[in-house]
DNA sequence: ACCTGAACACCGTTCAAGT
DNA sequence: ACCTGAACACCGTTCAAGT
């Protein structure tokens, strides 16, 4: 009665998987990303890594977007596994779900615009609801809730992809903190008395920590949070 | 002694001009890009608007990342334009930039992830001088300016890039409207004792305002800078 | 110095045909 | 129900040849 495609003996052991889920898909589209990077990521290629023809995965898949979008689902729904629920106070809890994003933006950084508030991306739903979770905790009033929510959860996802495709620039000879010299030498070069700012500002670019620079920001919304209460 | 290329008569008036400068092809691609999409962008579609070969783009263009990254710049460098320098005071100045950075990714909502803190893009470098000037007015200290720059930087463009990709995907039958409501549905039919939080909260999406949540955002950390001083 | 347009080496996606 | 792989309709990019 068509059971065949229960686990028979040891799942994925024996002889070759004759069926495909879509999470192996996923699966083996992620691995392309990660060591490959986004070009590398073809439906020839996907499906020669399966040992399957190209027309195969479009069964489980309506198209690339649909890949991309599940892949990022799973690296996200993936990151917020890693978090334990009640480990920490509301405060650290949202610093902890914030850099479980950014370090998954930023391990697989072929992340890009696939976020969207899309229905039925699961990873994305357990971030919103994590982070508005503690908000009461924190003794966030119920009317300014959905604010403090909206801005925490737009920066986190707005600027963790910012990075991640910060990061996709460094590739080969031009590493990061070279990429921040030049562009501090740039500022730096620019006239004084049009651009103040950034002529001064300049000095601060190399050995930033992008990371850190994304926790100060979360420390910022808190704070407007907090000084409101 | 080929001074050919400057201005016979009035300019870009009588004959097809013989020769297009990186301006006019980035202007074109701006025009396609705005009136069909991101999708219609094609090297020969623009050689067709300019009357020219496909390959003739390349002599102006590095390549398609070129282009784009140009036709980025060109429209935030136009939306600076539209800022009076010295009309406001420094935090009414930074909500009307910031504005203005999100209405112009709104109205061209091709801008993906173009970004960058590459060198040369004078456009973000407008943005980001006229962020970091007003700090120093509004009495942040020295040493917590790069931070509050950082913090407001990047969420302006994190935000406003990914607001710009959500609207990429309203399109046709789907209007902005009966995506809230189909979000607001799903959330709406989560386990409420799973995801108490967007449960409850599902009611606040129909109806709700980008723009105004994004400006929240710009004001939670207006606040945290202003409660640290 | 700049343009032309054919040619190259790919893509995503479809679909008749298989099992 | 799911796979196969050739075929279709494109792309971005290059480059010899032109002016």
């Amino acid at each position: 009665m068509s059971m065949g495609r229960m686990a028979r003996g040891s799942p994925k052991a024996g002889r070759r998987a004759e069926t495909r889920t879509k999470a192996q898909i996923v699966e083996a589209a992620i691995a392309i990303l990660d060591a490959e990077g986004e070009a590398s990521l073809t439906f020839r290629a996907l499906a020669a890594r399966l040992s399957t023809g190209a027309g195969a995965i479009y069964w489980h898949v309506a198209n690339k977007d649909d890949l991309l979008a599940a892949a990022t689902d799973q690296v996200v729904s993936h990151a917020m596994a890693t978090i334990d629920a009640n480990a920490a106070a509301a405060e650290d809890a949202i610093r902890a779900i914030s850099l479980a994003v950014f370090d998954a933006f930023d391990a697989h950084p072929w992340i890009g615009d696939q976020l969207s508030l899309a229905p039925g991306r699961s990873g994305m739903l357990q971030v919103f609801e994590a982070i508005g979770s503690r908000l009461e905790p924190l003794g966030v009033p119920q009317g300014a809730r959905f604010d403090a929510w909206s801005a925490l959860v737009n920066y986190i996802f707005g600027v963790a992809a910012q990075n991640a495709d910060n990061a996709r620039r460094v590739t080969g000879e031009m590493t990061r903190e070279a990429l921040l010299e030049t562009i501090a030498g740039n500022w730096s070069r620019l006239d004084a008395t049009e651009y103040p700012f950034l002529h001064e500002i300049a000095a601060c670019l190399p050995g930033l920590d992008d990371r850190e620079q994304f926790l100060a920001g979360i420390n910022l919304i808190l704070g407007g949070i907090f000084s409101a209460l």
